[in-house]
RNA sequence: GGGCGCGUGGCCUAGCUAGGAUAUGGCGACAGCCUCCUAAGCUGUAUAUCGAGGGUUCGAAUCCCUCCGCGUCCGCCA
């Protein structure tokens, strides 16, 4: 059984138009295309042989349509204006598509198991309080690409970089250490422990004591004291505990936390220094290491990328390298999932991983720009964020008046089940639906939108089609036959072209295509539901239309997992 | 100053990697559809000099050049 449907078709079509062009002695890449509604499934565009042949593309595409015989795999093949269209018999494809779905079930869209180990690291977000909607970008992105890779059949970890060397994680204990917080305490700990983090920062920026204090701290820590990174670490995992908490809810988990000291303690981030220092791209400054960016051909204001500090103590970048290292030394592919500002860090990382011999086209960057609230940037300092936590219990909230008002009948569990379904698809849902480089603003009234192109539109689909078969007991022979209405066919095509968009998503390491496809499926399913009724239908007619909706059924919770959404039976 | 990304109807957005047939869809607006499997749905109407200008091409939203606007980076911070 094919793993992808429209694949016979396709290259049925291309074999045809070839021995077509074979036959008049012609020889041309074979461009097939899409063409637009009504205009059949492929086309073959006939304006690049006008030249040659001498003759308008029309007349090309008539003449070569007259070499292209019958053909069971499509009902139609005809010239239209300069193009060849080629028209799926949906007969066959109503056939082996329904067939596939049944064959595979949950599995359908998946690939087969390749050998290829992916480190997929996402969010590792420095941890001094609670993600908030800009950072939660991040995440979203990466757990929805892990699952297009997964299902593409890699074997794919993700993993959160913990950042708890920086100079911010000691600030954070500093506070921790030394402060007390008067009244009610945040019982989520990043919202409790943000706190200290903010208010050592501002006694740290007005006392100098306080300042020379946590230098010193910073200071013993990078000569390797174990115990001031023991008290740093356990810091760091309270705030971490809220954060994964949180993502937790969107059904995002990590397989494995890095923690940057280590790469410190271990003595790797020195075999990095030693490795590059005597290389021709770099030197010293002061007895400061740095990679010369222009020999690299890097150009900018300033051309140094320090690795090193004056007293020989590393900085983030080096450590980041050590890292990167790491993960290429036990996976084929490392996937870094990270904000714009980090293009030049992520460049010079990779290059660097290059001058110590390692092969850097195995690291893959992922860049996405920011989520900005409409008054600008957020701004944890200047309290305009809106956190995570903050978005999912207001689109929860929204989800559960309207359950409440659209289906008061439910149970009470289940009702608070489809608003977090339906809250936290939305949040997924509204990120991943544009392209990773484009900037969002965040609108309260465009997150919590629960209508059109939206998570809830998708989970709704799914639960009509839910309803309908959790209506009949049993579901007879069916003859597939039967399956001939233009909305079934149109409903049968995107079924069949969800594996190959599976694919399309993991080459492309793009997830926006996902969302528009669960949309377009959605929205044809809801067609066929107008037009097409299931269970009023004569019994043959009903027994195959019931095995379209269990296969439309498969396919939309396959779709809506792979974008993180819960599929709900009922909403 | 230099690098990278983005710019498509009032708002949001697809298409750009591999140039092709009337530029995708959503929100909002307006007009309709619940004696019929869930109206978080469906149908219809209006709205686009695809940032601007040039070039390549039979053909450009898509490729090239210039310019403009927005974002982002160019720390012995992370």
């Amino acid at each position: 059984m094919t793993v992808n449907p429209l694949e016979m078709f396709k290259s049925r079509a291309i074999e045809l138009v070839n021995n077509a062009l074979a036959s008049l002695d012609l020889n041309v890449e074979l461009p097939l295309e899409i063409p637009p509604e009504n205009m059949g499934d492929y086309a073959f565009p006939c304006f690049m042989l006008s030249k040659e042949m001498k003759k308008s593309p029309a007349d090309i595409a008539k003449q070569l349509s007259q070499e292209i015989p019958e053909d069971l795999t499509f009902s139609r093949i005809e010239a239209r204006g300069p193009y060849i269209n080629f028209y799926i018999n949906p007969e066959m494809l109503v056939q082996i598509t329904i067939e596939s779905i049944m064959d595979k079930r949950e599995e359908y869209g998946m690939w087969p198991q390749t050998d290829v180990k992916i480190n997929l690291e996402h969010t590792s977000a420095n941890p001094n309080g609670p993600l908030h909607v800009g950072r939660a970008r991040n995440p979203i992105l990466g757990d929805t690409i892990a699952r297009i890779l997964r299902k593409c059949g890699h074997d794919v970890i993700t993993e959160f970089y913990v950042d708890d060397m920086g100079k911010q994680q000691v600030t954070l204990t500093w506070g921790v250490e030394n402060l007390t917080r008067e009244g009610e305490i945040p019982e989520k700990m990043d919202h409790a422990m943000v706190w200290y983090y903010q208010e050592a920062t501002k006694q740290m920026e007005e006392n100098p004591d306080v300042l020379e204090q946590i230098n010193q701290i910073v200071a013993k820590y990078e000569e390797k004291d174990e115990e001031i990174s023991a008290r740093v670490k356990e810091n760091c995992k309270k705030v971490l505990s809220g954060m994964t908490t949180s993502l937790r809810r969107l059904d995002i988990h990590f397989d494995n936390f890095a923690w940057e000291s280590k790469y410190i303690f271990n003595g790797s981030v020195d075999t990095v220094v030693e490795d590059l220092k005597n290389h021709e791209f770099t030197d010293y400054e002061d007895s400061a290491l740095y990679l010369d960016l222009e020999k690299v051909g890097i150009t900018g204001q300033e051309n140094k990328l320090y690795l090193t500090r004056s007293d020989g103590s590393s900085l983030y970048t080096t450590r980041d390298i050590a890292y990167h290292l790491d993960k290429l030394a036990n996976y084929d592919l490392a996937i870094d999932i990270l904000g714009e500002d980090h293009k030049l860090k992520a460049k010079v990382v990779q290059l660097a991983v290059g001058l110590l011999g390692h092969e850097k086209e195995k690291i893959e960057p992922l860049f996405y720009s920011f989520v900005s609230l409409p008054e600008g940037k957020m701004s944890t300092r200047k309290g305009r964020v809106v956190t995570l936590d903050d978005l999912i219990d207001e689109s929860v909230g929204r989800a559960r008046e309207e359950v409440e008002k659209r289906r008061p009948e439910l149970a009470q569990e289940l009702r608070r089940g489809i608003a977090e379904a339906v809250g936290t698809g939305a949040i997924r849902y509204n990120i991943i639906r544009v392209q990773a480089e484009k900037q969002i603003v965040f609108k309260w009234e465009e997150a919590l939108s629960f209508e059109g192109n939206s998570a809830p539109f998708v989970q709704y689909s799914h639960a009509r089609a839910s309803s309908i078969l959790r209506k009949t007991s049993v579901m007879g022979e069916y003859e597939l036959k039967l399956i001939k209405h233009p909305s079934e066919i149109q409903l049968v095509k995107a079924l069949a072209s969800f594996p190959a968009l599976i694919k399309e998503c993991g080459k492309n390491m793009e997830c926006h295509p996902m969302a528009g496809y669960a949309f377009e499926l959605a929205s044809l399913f809801n067609q066929f539901y107008r037009d097409c009724p299931v269970l009023q239908a004569e019994e043959d007619v009903m027994n195959a239309r019931l095995a379209l909706v269990t296969v439309s059924r498969y396919v939309m919770s396959n779709v809506l997992d792979t974008l993180g959404l819960i599929a709900p039976e009922e909403m």
